[in-house]
DNA sequence: GCAGGCTATGCAACCGGATTGCATTTCTAC
DNA sequence: GTAGAAATGCAATCCGGTTGCATAGCCTGC
């Protein structure tokens, strides 16, 4: 059994072939991806399908959504401990206004960006300026 | 002179009577204001002219956009010394999820965040959780 | 003070991403 | 194998954001 299999019987996905395609190819990019791009490398699958997708993926905790700021919400593979309805992503993004990529930075965010009283349950952080890559 | 016909006048931004009405109403806010909302409280103001007035602003240095992951932008005056086309909104952002209140939270945020090689312009950092106020 | 020109405002319409309804197909469980 | 549930595909809708254009208002130079 692949390892994408597995790991959508885990998250309590049913793995249909489209779904472990996309999850597959989620997992080899770099930088996070959005529905646009799915619909570009996936030109036999429905867009509302990988839309569903996505939506599923996100909602059972295999990728967590990045509001960037462009037109479209990203979406990355997770890779901490996330399950159902229950992210927390607590590590930083970073948008490069040169190629327009956003990455996931590993660096975790203290949480002591918030005051004393509040309790936070997930953090979403956008840098932008230019990534080293660009910058050369 | 009142201190918002001042303040436009010093961002280069020409001080009609809505402009001045909406920044005296967005300076009262203790949370980050979206369009709707304007709308609501500006029913003579045509919606367009709002979103106008929003993206002067912005483009001005007088707010800065939140993108909170909700429908729509929210905006919110500058406290730091934001000038045409160069925010450095280095603070973070905290949105409730009971009163599902946006507001600013004055800590700025260490640029530490990012790994070195990154140069960072701006920093977008949204916290999810209940604030204080929702908290008892 | 007045004319010309630029800016702000208001109305209508459009756009694109996000989302939903519904019919059909596929898969799972019995 | 069959029934029921889930996934998929198509069409259509929704909504915030945005633009074009005509009109009104303000500021300038003469």
């Amino acid at each position: 059994m692949k390892s994408s299999e597995n790991m959508l019987i885990q998250k309590g996905i049913r793995p249909t072939a489209m779904r472990m395609l996309i999850l597959e190819y989620l997992e080899k990019q770099l930088a996070a991806t959005g529905l646009s791009d799915l619909e570009r490398n996936f030109e036999r699958g429905d867009r509302i399908t990988l839309y569903r997708t996505l939506k599923t993926f996100e909602e059972k905790g295999v990728v967590h959504k990045i509001i960037d700021g462009s037109e479209e919400a990203k979406y990355a593979v997770c890779f901490e401990d996330c399950y159902e309805h229950h992210h927390h992503d607590m590590h930083a993004h970073f948008k490069c206004k040169i190629c327009h990529e956003t990455f996931c930075l590993r660096n975790s965010i203290r949480q002591s960006v918030v005051p004393a009283g509040f309790s936070v349950d997930e953090i979403s952080l956008v840098a932008y300026g230019v990534c080293p890559r660009c910058k050369k």
